[in-house]
RNA sequence: GGGUAGAUACCGAAGUGGCCAAACGGGGCGGACUGUAAAUCCGCUGUCUCUGACUUCGCAGGUUCGAAUCCUGCUCUGCCCA
């Protein structure tokens, strides 16, 4: 086992902030594996590159002897979060709670060591608390320190609502902290207030206060905000390998130089911006997938769009008799058919007009078209996506 | 509880009786160019049986030849007062 010094050394790199080091090397040196939280929203079953930023560092962690603390928040979830201006957050039921958990730890070991993980849900302590225990609990909380955050802020001042259940969550994720007994909190740089109230409440407890561990947030695809599911610039661990590949391929180059970073723990190499991308998705491909599969990936997409070869190129197969006999049918069929997707004929029929559909690679521009289909011709949709019939 | 402002397409936001499937911006998508990058230019962005038809402007009714626009009720939200 490494020296405290060395191990938090090696913890720094990568991370966003510390609060304190000092504090993180004085746990350290108790010489005690250190149980490290970090909480997760079973509400979306998937994982995607942003969050492995966090699971990576708690995998570092475990490597070094420590334990990692899952906390699953079905009971947040159960309780659901009605604000949501646009939409309305289902209350999730209990199975679909433990189905995703289940699911979510499944990705989860894909980056960290099961024989060091403890997984709870804190529905184990929440159920329990009746409401003088609540009220007891929010009186330890001022409002204004709750108004402080930065989000309800915001949108004060924006003028949205906020609920008074979601001034709620802070403690409920601070006495998850009190419940674990935690020495460190990991979590993305927005969870920095969250976890200070961990802290405060560990502290009114009377146990030590837990260390602060904030890793950057990734940027989602777009470049600009965050990667996440609702803005659907994501990539998920279980994408298949040649979508994954492709959505690594389409980030900018700015962009490319902060995945280096926080994925792979490296500098962006010198040369060909493009070569580095090529090399940066096939590396993850395998790290989700295997190196064989990486190694495809990479193969696929050289045919696929380097050479323009798509004949050669891996594509889903679509029953020629699923088609129809116009074009516009057979091209909402083979995104059904193809790619599980939902395109409305009007959809379709700009994509034809406008000339990103093609057949036998030619260009199909008139939508009244019946081309006519065979077994063994690929059928391209958009930039991306093609088919071919079988 | 009282007052007041508001609810428009993915988001923001115009429109306040016919010229509105609804300006404009963002986002998204497609084409050209390329490295499936960036930048740039062009086009599209409710549905369909697509030079036309149909359904949309919080919900339900009503007035009118005609309503996103006027009236009534309801639901939701902000702000001010209590």
């Amino acid at each position: 086992m490494q020296s405290p010094e060395e191990q938090l050394a090696i913890l720094k790199r990568g991370s966003a902030q510390i609060l304190s080091e000092a504090e993180l090397l004085t746990k350290l040196r108790l010489g005690r594996p250190l149980n490290i939280k970090l909480g997760v929203d079973p509400t979306a079953p998937d994982i995607h590159l942003g969050f492995t930023v966090c699971l990576q560092k708690l995998r570092q962690f475990q490597d070094l002897g420590h334990q990692a603390i899952l906390i699953i928040g079905d009971f947040t979830a159960m309780i659901g979060d009605p604000s949501g201006r646009s939409k309305t957050r289902p209350q999730l039921s209990h199975d679909t709670i433990m189905a995703n958990a289940k699911s979510f730890q499944q990705q989860a070991f894909k980056i960290l060591d099961p024989a060091r993980t403890r997984t709870v849900f804190n529905g184990e302590w929440f159920e329990m608390m009746n409401f003088e225990q609540i009220i007891r609990l929010n009186s330890r909380v001022t409002l204004q320190q709750m108004l402080h955050r930065e989000d309800f802020r915001s949108r004060i001042e924006r003028g949205d609502s906020v609920r008074l259940h979601e001034i709620q969550y802070p403690i409920i994720q601070g006495w998850d902290s009190v419940m674990v007994k935690a020495d460190v909190e990991m979590g993305g740089t927005d969870q920095l207030f969250n976890i200070l109230v961990g802290r405060d409440l560990q502290k009114e407890e009377g146990m030590p206060e837990q260390v602060v561990f904030l890793m950057p947030l990734l940027e989602g695809l777009d470049g600009v905000h965050k990667m996440s599911k609702s803005l659907n610039n994501y990539v998920g661990v279980t994408e298949a390998p040649s979508e994954m590949f492709g959505k690594l391929m389409s980030i900018s180059d700015a962009l490319m130089a902060r995945y280096y970073l926080l994925l792979l723990g490296e500098e962006m190499p010198q040369g060909h911006p493009m070569d580095a991308k090529k090399d940066l998705a096939r590396r993850l491909v395998a790290r989700y997938h295997s190196e064989e599969e990486g190694a495809a990936a990479l193969n696929d997409f050289n045919t696929r769009f380097s050479k323009r070869d798509l004949d050669s190129a891996e594509l889903p197969g679509v029953p020629v008799a699923s088609l129809g006999t116009d074009i516009i049918s057979a091209v909402v069929a083979a995104y059904s058919e193809g790619f599980q997707m939902t395109k409305s004929r009007g959809d379709a029929r700009r994509l034809v007009e406008q000339g990103s559909v093609q057949l036998r690679s030619e260009k199909v521009t008139d939508p009244k078209a019946s081309p006519g289909f065979n077994a063994g011709d690929v059928l391209r949709l958009d930039k991306t996506r093609a088919v071919r019939l079988v």
